[in-house]
DNA sequence: GTTGAGCGTT
């Protein structure tokens, strides 16, 4: 009964989703089971997780039996702090197949629902995404695991730039650099006055990595271009111009 | 080791 974990869903047919976000990523089935199964029969319950990495993205899918009792775990479990994490349950709006499901009754006969009127917002995976995925597709062949890349692709192209969690103090940079200091900062102590400035130590910038090696490095031609006065020699002074053409090899030069 | 809007699998 626990086995939540096995593969294909079980009975869809007879079942209400529900769609439970804001879960921890720790959060699994069985963490979830206990709660939604104090108030009613839980048929299934599915976490989405990653292909590559396996962890889960956060939320689950809780199937009940009976409508009622899943809308009564939406009402008491919605909002419920879960592993220091409060969890949003809402019924689902589209199957497994994309497509609406047969709970849209549900919602008729009980219209409190909270998720019944729930505008569509900008989804988006974790920001390891696209930094796993740009070395991801770097590495791998074009030619390989399309079925992958397409699911992925359906959910980037929604990707947007939102505002990110204005989490970050600065009591906590304060806080977490002072204490690091004390304790790693002990190590080096010609660092504490022989360091006036970490900054790059070569003021060289930092050119392609295709075009370091710099193929021409040994090429004299390249550096003796025009910089501004590739001949000292063809200097004219103003009234000294006929001392150029002059015949006379005389230097006048004081 | 991390992240935080959303809709799902053998």
């Amino acid at each position: 009964m626990s086995h939540f974990g096995r593969t294909g869903p079980p009975d869809i047919a007879d079942t209400y989703s529900l769609l439970v976000l804001n879960i921890t990523f720790r959060t699994s089935a069985d963490d979830l089971f206990p709660l939604f199964d104090k108030y009613g029969k839980v048929v299934d319950i599915f976490i989405p997780r990653d292909r590559r990495t396996g962890e889960s993205r956060g939320f689950a899918f809780v199937r009940y039996k009976y409508a009622e009792e899943a809308q009564k775990a939406v009402d008491r479990l919605d909002g419920r702090v879960v592993d220091g994490r409060e969890m949003a349950v809402q019924f689902a709006k589209y199957g497994p197949n994309a497509e609406r499901i047969h709970q849209g009754r549900i919602i008729e006969k009980v219209p409190g629902i909270k998720g019944s009127s729930r505008s569509r917002s900008p989804r988006r995976r974790y920001r390891d995404d696209y930094h796993r995925d740009r070395e991801y597709r770097r590495s791998r062949s074009r030619s390989v695991d399309r079925y992958e890349r397409d699911r992925y692709r359906q959910r980037e192209r929604d990707y947007r730039h939102r505002s990110r969690s204005r989490s970050l103090s600065p009591d906590y940079d304060r806080d977490r650099g002072r204490g690091r200091d004390r304790k790693h900062h002990r190590r080096s102590p010609s660092v504490d006055s022989a360091s006036p400035a970490r900054r790059s130590p070569s003021p060289h910038r930092k050119e392609s990595p295709r075009r370091s090696l710099s193929p021409t490095k040994g090429s004299p031609e390249r550096r003796v271009r025009n910089e501004r006065s590739p001949t000292p020699r063809s200097r004219s002074p103003p009234g000294r111009e006929m001392d150029s053409r002059s015949p006379s090899p005389r230097v006048d030069e004081d």
